[in-house]
DNA sequence: TGGTTTTAGTGTATTCCTTACACCTTCTTT
DNA sequence: AAAGAAGGTGTAAGGAATACACTAAAACCA
């Protein structure tokens, strides 16, 4: 939403109300969970960090206008993008009323490339845990993205999206404990993922590291398109804190 | 959404784009989850049943719509309420770019009292199971709050939102099984919901039925907070199917 | 009034999943 | 060849989910 480079004028036609779209662009790097926020030009919020988003064109579903933010910033499309919810407070854009929707969506980032639009809107990947003062309500919404995710990631296997396409199971499971912030033990990790058959043993292992090289693998589409018709249920449990007791 | 008592010229004023709010409001009743439609009487959909709805005001969040649609139709405030999330197809809405929100509320059928807005609107509970052609997008809007609520009553405990306040545990039960067309095992259904010290025994029964009477329970709010504080998870499964073998 | 009808209410054994936990393997580096 | 670093593996114990059937309490009726 609240791109800069419409003019007054275009930015009047959509007001009274108008609505956007704002993408929660989740990364993983360096063990750490990423979100791609773009440095605003222009007023309102000038120079503050803020999530990629866009007005809805008129003749716009806004899950393509989604997949538009995304794929003009990043350069990237056909990946997981899920809507999240509306946002809608009175005031929370200062020019007038507008609405909006936010998603979020999952990517390798590095399929990320600098695109003309994310160059000319100096975007720059942020660790989620250390972001804060973004502007409009921004980071209300991406407090609810990340809950959600945090949700998504231990009842459905997209965990995957944020890694390279053949991956290690130690890569899986820092990522997995970066987006749950918690540890996890590394056997029973294992265990899990492997009893779901949702992995390919690609019989190929890391090159150039300085130990033991790990297998790789990869996840299986196929196998995952015929469960979920069948009402699979992904689960991936946090250790159990004792709750119930008085 | 899209009410009736409005002119065309005042619908105009809302375009370009215009947002509304669409409420599938939830009620149990012998035994059979229910949801509160009205029936349009004026053009697009004239006759057709449809959520309750209405257009955002410019000066309006989008929850207090949300709870004025449901107070003005029901005469009832302060019940359970959730956005779903919200639905912008271009050509969902006939007559120009209408995204609406969706919300559900669950509601105690007993506390409905026909409003002079409801009895206008000519509203009725309808069975859920047997809910079909609505206007607009409005089946595919009512589909992913049935979704929402069958997740939403596992891993909370708002199943009581739709009960009087006193309810026995069979009362319970059937609107649990109800909701996720499923039959429970009653004597596991117990263990698990008294295991949770969510119920207060209020040592009464019930009166005036054909048969041994019940002891009546109400929901313990307080207790319920301190857990939700505390990052409780309420979780009711469902009988699990064997669904990894291959 | 006693028998019939109807729903309420209760316990246990089995199975399966979750958890906790430590050592050997394989590769690189020096 | 020894040290360093991460990879990879199995088992026992505890706890939750499941399956399952009879007795208890009230109203109704003959």
């Amino acid at each position: 939403m609240e791109q800069e480079s419409k003019t007054m004028s275009e930015f009047n036609n959509f007001f009274k109300s108008a609505f956007s779209v704002d993408n929660v662009i989740f990364g993983f790097d360096e063990g750490d969970l990423k979100v791609l926020l773009i440095k605003r030009g222009a007023d309102p919020f000038k120079g503050m960090w803020a999530l990629p988003g866009d007005l809805v064109y008129p003749n716009e579903d806004l899950n393509t206008a989604a997949v538009r933010v995304l794929e003009e910033l990043t350069g990237i499309s056909d990946v997981y993008l899920e809507q999240v919810r509306a946002f809608g407070a009175v005031n929370r854009h200062p020019l007038g009323r507008v609405i909006t929707i936010a998603y979020f969506s999952l990517i390798n980032i590095n399929k990320y490339v600098v695109t003309a639009a994310s160059f000319a809107q100096k975007a720059k990947w942020h660790s989620v845990s250390t972001v804060k003062d973004l502007a409009f309500d921004h980071n209300q919404i991406l407090d609810a993205c990340y809950n959600l995710l945090k949700q998504r990631v231990r009842t459905r296997p997209i965990g995957f999206e944020l890694l390279p396409h053949k991956f290690t199971l130690t890569a899986l499971q820092h990522l997995y404990e970066a987006i749950l912030e918690t540890e996890l033990d590394k056997r029973n990790f294992r265990k899990k993922i492997l009893s779901m058959n949702l992995l390919i043993d690609l019989n190929e292992t890391q090159e150039g590291v300085a130990h033991r090289p790990a297998k790789l693998y990869k996840f299986d589409n196929d196998r995952y398109d015929k469960l979920v018709q069948d009402g699979f249920n992904f689960e991936l449990k946090e250790s159990r804190r004792k709750l119930m007791a008085e």
